[in-house]
DNA sequence: CGAATAGTGTCTTTAAGACACTATGTT
DNA sequence: AACATAGTGTCTTAAAGACACTATTCG
């Protein structure tokens, strides 16, 4: 049998019929990208506001910033996802991983679409500096956001902040949050604004002192009260894996 | 601005140049899938051999199961891995899960692609049952298979394989590669296969007895020895994410 | 009985949880 | 000095590692 043809040439159906040729109706293929960061105290998204033109599907909705692949300007999907995210906030090299897809033939209202999700981490630092004009940031609360979103939007937001969560109980995601220099206790404050509990101090010491990750400068973060050690990523920045979850949820 | 147009609507280029329409180029969008199952104690994949029409890329190649998105037969992208998968094994209900996506300018000849890579788990007395003719198991060995593979089918291979060894470590995930009825020690043996490396018995098994997931029947499996208890998968059988990984590799 | 595998128990080890305690700055 | 936060130490706890020991079948 021939292998990759087109629909309708798979396996079993019309033997015989074989069509190498790509005369078929292609899906839409977009990339979407949930861009994470934390602003006072709190899980902040980025969503963009769609257009109103005509044929636009969810009009002045909201909607994860996104689009089309551009086949003539995107090497390939991750191309796609950093060319968009720079687009949108300027960010040019983020903790940047993906997501999942998610196609069918009603997501769309303009036919058969895929997307390629992917999800980022940006400090807060880089969160304000070159926002698009149409970007706007929200805050998540009880993992989601307050306005309705276009697409199946809520449904890759939603996943988003699952896999996000679910990672920081073992990974070290969360210092792709941070500010090029931060402290033990803001790293560990972020942790706990993601992961909405609250982590105890010492163990948390010990887990990210223990991993190759982060080293200490020769600063101290001044303060009203005794300062802290400041910190930074390591170069050679790989996330890193922890071989147990932070509490065990009962 | 406008929110999702074409390619040449976005941000910053061709300001005004609007265009709701969708006369822009299109990629292939495929489904491929990873599908794994225990034979003679190997981890071992299935493979399908590229026919060889004119125009056909790859002829003659071994390549995961998969091939094109068919917009009026799948539903959503879980359908169409589905039904490639019941295509060439006849398995229904399997583990399934989404591995990630590929796509890129050049990683098919005839043009801009992305393929939905899925993976699955198929049981062994399931594996040969109706397996399609040009389908073909192939041992895994140091996370590769002989043949040389289609398009960047290794790669997404190797990430199929780098996640299942990766989950092994602290998910139920083998549980999926038993028969209906196994014991304990031959519930280790495919772990241990699939992690190519050795557990401890005591800790293996007060893991997955202390986890809801299996449950002794009134059956023993005879052999030379000693009997096993025979246990089978809870109906509700999600699968479990343990707190820790197995051994701390160090 | 001996061989072989199933299954249990006991001690150690590792890393986290709880929480007290010390350290160091500001006002 | 009072206070607030940084940082350490000590004891407990949970689950895995090591490994010996018992249990049950067959030949």
């Amino acid at each position: 049998m021939a292998g990759r043809q087109g629909p309708g040439g798979g396996a079993g159906d019309r033997p015989g019929a074989k069509r190498a040729g790509l005369d078929f109706p292609r899906p839409l293929t977009t990339v979407d990208i949930v861009i994470f960061t934390i602003r006072l105290e709190a899980l902040h998204v980025l969503l963009v506001r769609r257009g109103h033109g005509e044929g636009e599907p969810f009009p002045d909705a909201f909607a994860l910033p996104g689009g089309f692949v551009d086949v003539a300007r995107d090497a390939d999907l991750a191309a796609c996802a950093r060319r968009k995210l720079a687009e949108k906030t300027g960010v040019v090299s983020p903790y940047l991983e993906q997501l999942g897809s998610w196609g069918s033939a009603t997501r769309d209202p303009r036919g058969w679409s895929a997307t390629h999700a992917y999800f980022a981490l940006i400090p807060a630092s880089a969160a304000d500096a070159a926002l698009a004009a149409d970007a706007q940031w929200f805050p998540l609360q009880d993992d989601n956001v307050k306005p309705k979103l276009a697409f199946d939007h809520a449904e890759i937001l939603q996943a988003a902040v699952q896999r996000l969560r679910n990672k920081v109980e073992y990974t070290s995601l969360p210092a792709y949050l941070m500010p090029e220099e931060f402290t033990l206790p803001e790293l560990q404050r972020t942790y706990e604004v993601v992961l909405d509990r609250l982590l105890e101090k010492s163990a948390f010491r010990t887990r990210m002192l223990s991993a190759d990750l982060i080293e200490p400068i020769a600063k101290m973060r001044k303060g009203p009260n005794r300062p802290a050690q400041l910190y930074r990523l390591k170069k050679k920045a790989a996330p890193v894996y922890f071989a147990r979850t932070f509490n065990a949820p009962e």
